[in-house]
DNA sequence: GTCTATACAATGATAGAC
DNA sequence: GTCTATCATTGTATAGAC
């Protein structure tokens, strides 16, 4: 915060002078709202104009067009799932714990980010048609690369069985991925971080009493 | 088949005749495809119409609006996927066979109508504005139901642990849910039959080597 | 950089002939 | 029941003033 002062000394000349980012950012987030509500192609420019307190033209000075607008909201939910990622798969301890962290982590910033989330996910199993041109499929590999990682590492210390490591994240995917549905669908109520950890915990321990029939 | 013969001796007089369902049926398979392909609110009546061989005009005469069409795709869903429940539920055997069944009766249900199924989806996690007048919460609450029911029967026949039923249920939703959305985006290469009954195995048997550290 | 004004295509839906 | 022809509306995008 007190790192912002006017410095820089030998600022590049073709460094354009920083845009007006006032506009810009009213426009991302009255666009994440009306993409959210009505549907990106059942969204209208003109409204995301209106709710920004500027007119259509500006819309398309900044971003190009209306695909531009959505690709920008993808680009910025891009790089916090990276950055809470990062974090996750650096983080230490038992496998079970690890597991259950990484899982919290993306269940909150799911949470923290509903309308984004909505959007993201809608475009996500939307349309092939309609899709923008960005792949959405990065956030699954991660994600699953994050996971499998993690059971690798049980596996090898002797924490979990002698399970495939896909097999574990797939499902551990699965179940965050019922929960974070839980919390993005105005019909559910919210599982909650207790109960995603009980889930979790489910899959690790198991529901049967022995282990075949 | 050779009981459609012309007949019943005494057709209520308020019945209407039969319509013509050829073109119906047209229209309705024309719409999943459109429908899939573009997203409902992309999607145009036109394109509708001229695939089905028929012009606008006769979408209104027999659906009344765009979103009738939508109504009756996601009405002729919900009658699949209930009588595949009533199968399902009715079952006999252990716990774990009985979940097993009904994950791969669901599984298949929604990989032979892969287009109907992702219309249903879009819609389910679609935009509340543009949502039809369809509960489209009856599908998860049907099958959450049956889910707890065979959780409850493996508690108390001492097949599974102490569990709560529910959890059980939505873990298992959850898994499956990941394993249907697999075969359904055409980015990612099904997991398969066999990869659903590892998932669900393991859901049951867990991970752990230890019940918890 | 942001506006007013507008071009231009496409849409959902209907009227009325047959 | 199905068509031809048409309406009113709304959409994205742009040209040019300031």
């Amino acid at each position: 915060m007190q790192d912002a002062r006017d410095i820089s000394p030998s600022p590049p000349l073709y460094a354009a002078p920083e845009p007006d980012e006032a506009v810009r950012t009213r426009l991302l987030t009255a666009a994440v709202r009306v993409f959210d509500r009505k549907g990106y192609s059942a969204a209208s420019v003109r409204e995301v104009a209106e709710m920004a307190g500027v007119t259509k033209p500006a819309v398309y000075y900044h971003f190009g067009s209306k695909e531009g607008l959505l690709v920008a909201i993808l680009e910025q939910a891009k790089r916090e799932v990276d950055t809470a990622l990062a974090r996750a798969v650096a983080r230490t301890g038992t496998a079970r714990g690890r597991l259950l962290a990484l899982c919290e982590d993306i269940y909150g910033l799911f949470g923290e980010n509903v309308p984004i989330a909505r959007v993201a996910h809608a475009v996500f199993l939307g349309p092939p048609d309609g899709a923008p041109p960005f792949d959405v499929t990065v956030f699954e590999a991660r994600f699953r690369q994050a996971l499998e990682r993690i059971a690798e590492d049980g596996v090898a210390a002797g924490e979990f069985r002698a399970i495939a490591p896909g097999d574990l994240a797939l499902a551990v995917m699965g179940i965050l991925e019922g929960c974070n549905q839980r919390q993005l669908h105005p019909a559910f109520e919210p599982i909650g971080v207790a109960g995603l950890h009980r889930l979790v915990n489910l899959l690790l321990d198991g529901a049967a009493t022995a282990p075949r029939m």
